[in-house]
RNA sequence: GCCGAUGUAGCUCAGGGGUAGAGCGCUUCCUUGGUAAGGAAGAGGUCACGAGUUCAAAUCUCGUCAUUGGCUCCA
């Protein structure tokens, strides 16, 4: 039988030929064994495919080892299988949801039902799973026919899995078995069970069956696993590293914020050293949007009800937030503001506007309480009352596009003064399925939502684009940073609003002598005080840039024998703009460099005999060591140019 | 809000049915020093809070509160 040639062209653009039904393993062996020993699975004409499945037709193809993210995720939900199979043979009858794999790992959705399940039992779990590896099972790929899919889960009495099979269509189902354990699943999957060299399950949480808090909550186990020990070893030390910058750990350690039960969850109080690093960045951003054409505004923490009843927010949050605040006078009620667009719309409203005013710019700091749900609540990144370094942008349709450009330059600004370079940028539109759900003019979201990634675009931004992400009254662009352990938080936020501009019946008179009704930009470059200060933590570990670190300086005398000089270099830094304090204690030098140290204060002055006899100072930089002795007039010039390297050049 | 974990000195943590422990920090004294921890003494805790079991609870049980890992939410 003389077999067919398919010919596979491999990433280097080699083109070799090998009998039709070969599979990506073939492939590989015919390269190299070691080759063949790591593949996971294989790229074949875009599609990520099971290793061992046979390729019909000619086909590029690229080999996915643990270097590359397909490969990755499909070893790691190959283990979800794994660890399913485990669960399974542990706790007999339970049901499963889901199980992918995710950035760092898997997870697997599981329904105990009378079983109890004791997160003590991970360990045995874990050995179970490593048991089962070592057996080295093949993951074995079966179509099947939808009705005998629903059969097999109405047997096993699994409503999870049935409730997954509604939504696939007859001839595209597939079923995977790998020892003991069948699986409903698209693949594709490893070779076999026995590459899952290391395993560690992380955490056990509760997850909502599809998302839906009002489904019934399945026990949800996240784990990772590796190819090799080594490499579990290393993860868990980095993810130790990381807990180290956690800003909620950070901020107790330099003594930048801390909260009190009795001042109420969720309410940061700001430090000293916390307040003055805040108020540098309020300084920053200050002067940044003076240049940029903004008019800084000044509002109350409080707003009457009818405020926030003709914003709409009532309506929507009222419910779900801190309750009004009653007077003495019969039936008048007060809110928390819980954003600063109402007020802001009342001082567009203050005064007649013409289009020659156009674009106001309204810029405040504005502290507004949300009454997050308690378990939403995280150090500093999510809490019930913070400070927005708040804007509104009231113009014309014709100067939306433009507005937004210069604000994506702002926030670009802000965002490379402190070296965050590790940002995503999201626009958010609208649900193309679904128009209706969204408020005002469908002429002007067009325009808006071309007007964002247009400017975007110009603007050489990078951006990920999500359907059906956009607020209801309004599409956004968002700025995405993540924190230590790999958490995205949301930073800056530029969003279009159509909603408020007509609620609050806003106008201004246009060339015509006709009334017009201005568009309305949100932005924020930090998104919240306590938001940015959190992440800028983590982002540095602690070490923050010259410009804006609480203690710039440290002055450590000798002996109290030079704590005159200690004072009178203080004093005269002081006037030269430059923070700090000076170690009188009673110590060592060698202590009070190691206490600057651990407090990452960026320069240590030691003064002694031979400093103050010449006017001097021996300067040594955190984390550097001693630089050498300098007068103190040059100092200060060293000073101003490292805090100016420190702020990008940007000043 | 839901599921799980945790709560012991200012901080980091050990212990555990029979009168509360360490290191760091703090106070005082000695020491007056040259680039990452000088020495000694001392103060400091209703073991988150409230009930229950027990002769006896910080320890066991339940509840509450807070923190925390997720889920849902996030104007």
């Amino acid at each position: 039988m003389s077999e067919a040639q398919i010919k596979i062209t491999l990433p280097d653009g080699a083109v070799r030929e090998y009998a039709q039904g070969s599979s990506a393993m073939d492939v590989a062996l015919s390269i190299s064994e070691g080759l063949a020993r790591n593949v996971l699975a294989a790229e074949v004409n875009g599609e990520v495919w099971d290793a061992n499945r046979p390729i019909a037709t000619d086909a590029n193809l690229k080999l996915l080892t643990w270097r590359d993210e397909d490969g990755k995720s499909t070893f790691w939900h190959s283990s979800a299988h794994l660890m399913a199979e485990a669960l399974e043979s542990l706790y007999p009858g339970i049901k499963f949801g889901i199980g992918p794999a995710i950035e760092h790992g898997y997870y697997y959705d599981v329904d105990f039902g009378d079983q109890e399940f004791d997160s003590a039992h991970l360990e045995k779990i874990e050995e179970k799973i490593l048991e089962l590896a070592r057996q080295k099972n093949t993951y074995e790929r079966k179509e099947v026919s939808k009705s005998d899919a629903v059969a097999y889960f109405e047997e096993k009495g699994d409503e999870y899995k049935l409730d997954l099979l509604k939504d696939l269509e007859d001839g595209t189902i597939t079923f995977y078995t790998q020892g003991e354990f069948t699986d409903l699943c698209r693949g594709p999957h490893i070779p076999h069970t026995g590459m899952v060299k290391a395993v560690k399950l992380l955490n056990v949480a509760g997850a909502y069956w599809r998302g839906d808090e009002n489904r019934k909550q399945l026990t949800r186990i996240y784990g990772i696993t590796f190819p090799k020990q080594k490499e579990l070893t290393e993860y868990l030390h980095m993810l130790e590293e990381a807990k180290k910058r956690d800003h909620r750990k950070l901020g107790k350690e330099l003594e930048l914020f801390t909260f009190s039960e009795k001042v109420g969850m969720g309410l940061p109080l700001w430090l000293p050293k916390g307040a003055k690093l805040r108020e540098r960045l309020e300084a920053f951003m200050r002067k940044a949007q003076v240049r940029a054409g903004y008019d800084p505004v000044v509002t109350p923490h409080i707003g009457h009800k009818e405020l926030y009843v003709t914003s709409g927010h009532y309506e929507k949050y009222g419910e779900d937030s801190f309750q009004p605040i009653n007077t003495p006078h019969e039936g008048e009620e007060f809110l928390l503001k819980p954003m600063n667009c109402p007020h802001h719309c009342e001082i567009f409203k203050s005064k007649p506007r013409s289009y020659k005013d156009l674009p106001v710019r309204l810029a405040e700091f504005g502290t507004v309480y949300r009454y997050e749900q308690s378990g939403e609540l995280h150090g500093l990144t999510r809490v019930r009352g913070f400070t927005q370094d708040d804007a509104h942008i009231f113009c014309s349709q014709d100067q939306v596009k433009d507005e937004f450009k210069k604000v994506i330059d702002l926030v670009l600004y802000v965002f490379e003064s402190l070296g965050f370079d590790d940002f995503t940028a999201q626009i958010s539109l609208r649900d193309p399925e679904n128009h209706e759900k969204y408020i005002g003019p469908d002429e002007g979201w067009v325009k808006a939502e071309n007007a964002i990634v247009e400017a975007a675009a110009e603007k050489n931004l990078t951006t990920v684009t999500e359907l059906g992400e956009a607020a209801f009254y309004g599409p956004k662009l968002d700025f995405m940073v993540k924190d230590a352990l790999g958490r995205k938080w949301q930073l800056g936020t530029i969003q279009v609003d159509y909603n408020l501009p007509e609620r609050f019946q806003l106008e201004y008179v246009g060339s015509d002598n006709q009334k017009h009704r201005p568009v309305m930009i949100h932005r924020a470059p930090f998104g919240s005080l306590e938001r940015f200060v959190a992440v800028l933590i983590e982002h540095c570990a602690g070490d923050f840039p010259l410009w804006l670190t609480p203690d710039q300086v440290a002055i450590l005398p000798i002996s109290e024998k030079y704590a005159d000089y200690a004072q009178e270099l203080y004093k005269l830094l002081e006037s030269e703009d430059i923070t700090g304090f000076v170690d009188n204690r009673d110590e060592k030098i060698g202590r009070k460099i190691r206490d600057a140290e651990v407090k990452k204060i960026p320069i240590m002055l030691i003064v002694g005999e031979k400093e103050r006899d010449a006017h001097e100072v021996a300067v040594r930089r955190h984390g550097t060591g001693d630089i050498g002795t300098m007068k103190v007039e040059d100092f200060v010039k060293y000073f101003n140019s490292e805090k100016e390297k420190s702020l990008g050049g940007k000043e």
